[in-house]
DNA sequence: CTTAAAATTTAGACAAGCCTAAAAAATAAA
DNA sequence: TTTATTTTTTAGGCTTGTCTAAATTTTAAG
């Protein structure tokens, strides 16, 4: 059994590697953590003790096969339970993470598959993320970064990169939100900054805002 | 704030001073907590430090005002939590305690008041037990031990005391839930057993059944 | 009322998870 | 390639919540 600590490690971990490839520093694990680096050395010696990691010295850590199914199952707790805060109790998208980050390390593998059932297997929780199955599998998703696609491009919204409220709360002012449609109306060289259409308003978008956009390109 | 052992050891005391009167001995908290009683006296020092309980040495606890509002909003949670396993997910009375006694730490007001309106607000839970309210007010129910009932009385289940997957079960396997009409047939003085009729079955019980079964009486 | 037993508290230790400060290794710069 | 900088690890400490063993207080018994 895992520890609320080790659990969220390894959760960290998890996305660090996702997003920045495998083979993760202690500093980037202690950032996340937000500890210090020695905290994590001491973390990332005993999860390596657990063999949940692999890791040497100097040299960064990876999840093993069973470190990472221990990840995808949090995260699919996660995942759930945000669905079951906006889908039944009305809470709004960007209200839901931190309830969320406690009810992930409840332990009852009975529980999730009961609430899976009650939400009817969601696919996707409320930011665009997919839930992994009860297997650990993660459907793949063509999704782009809004940064990346080119004047006059355009997609419909399928995901947030970030989704910390005050970002959530950026997009709710302007009618942003899972579904929407986006062009690219123009977009500066030197910044990265973008105007964008959605339904019929334009909008000036800085490079912070296009990175954490995630758009399946039509 | 209060830690997860903190709150569970406030709830222990809360029960035991609603089982046995006011001030609580060492003894009965580490038992109750299953644990040593040094290790209670120290967890008692602390949250007497904090002004949640009352005590002097040697003389037992007992819950301040402050103390006695943060148990009852745990007992609040675990029995709204109760509610939504066994109504929303299809869960049995029997398996439901373990899973709320994780739920009812997590901490947000906010859920607990939409979880308390998407479940319409229930007076109880699924073994009987009173549900306090948003102000901690738990209604009074004038509610008996079936074995404080003499031959011929009779009376309608609408508690139980303990509220272990055993006894739940054995109640089970006889047809006895809330609601469930008992009749005392005959009554052992010796041994406080019983014979009772459930619908039209006879059951002979021993004195632990009875008593922890609650009755309302007609 | 004095002793025996039971209940409670204190003392000292330990694991988990964090910290600071210092040492060691790896990387970048000159 | 030697030095400077950054990264990582180690060493030693702190807090929480637990433990055992011993001391103390209360309660019960004679």
């Amino acid at each position: 059994m895992f520890t609320l600590a080790e659990e969220n490690y390894l959760k960290a971990i998890f996305h660090l590697e996702n997003d920045y490839g495998t083979g993760v520093s202690t500093n980037a694990i202690a950032d996340k953590m937000d500890t210090r680096a020695s905290s994590a050395t001491d973390m990332i010696q005993k999860l390596a003790d657990k063999k949940v990691i692999s890791y040497q010295k100097y040299k960064g850590a990876s999840l093993t096969k069973k470190g990472k199914s221990i990840a995808v199952n949090i995260i699919r707790k996660h995942r759930l339970w945000e669905v079951f805060l906006v889908e039944k109790l009305d809470f709004q998208w960007d209200e839901v993470h931190e309830i969320a980050e406690q009810l992930e390390h409840i332990k009852s593998d009975e529980l999730i598959q009961r609430l899976d059932l009650f939400l009817g297997h969601p696919d996707f929780d409320p930011h665009g993320d997919p839930i992994p199955d009860n297997n650990g599998y993660i459907k793949p998703t063509e999704k782009k970064l809004l940064s990346k696609l080119k004047k006059n491009q355009q997609g419909i919204c399928v995901g947030v990169k970030e989704s910390s409220a005050k970002f959530l709360q950026y997009l709710d002012t302007r009618k942003i939100g899972i579904g929407s449609s986006i062009k690219v109306i123009d977009k500066e060289d030197f910044d990265q900054s973008m105007t964008i259409q959605v339904s019929n308003k334009q909008f000036f978008i800085t490079k912070q805002i296009s990175e954490n956009l995630y758009l399946k390109t039509i």
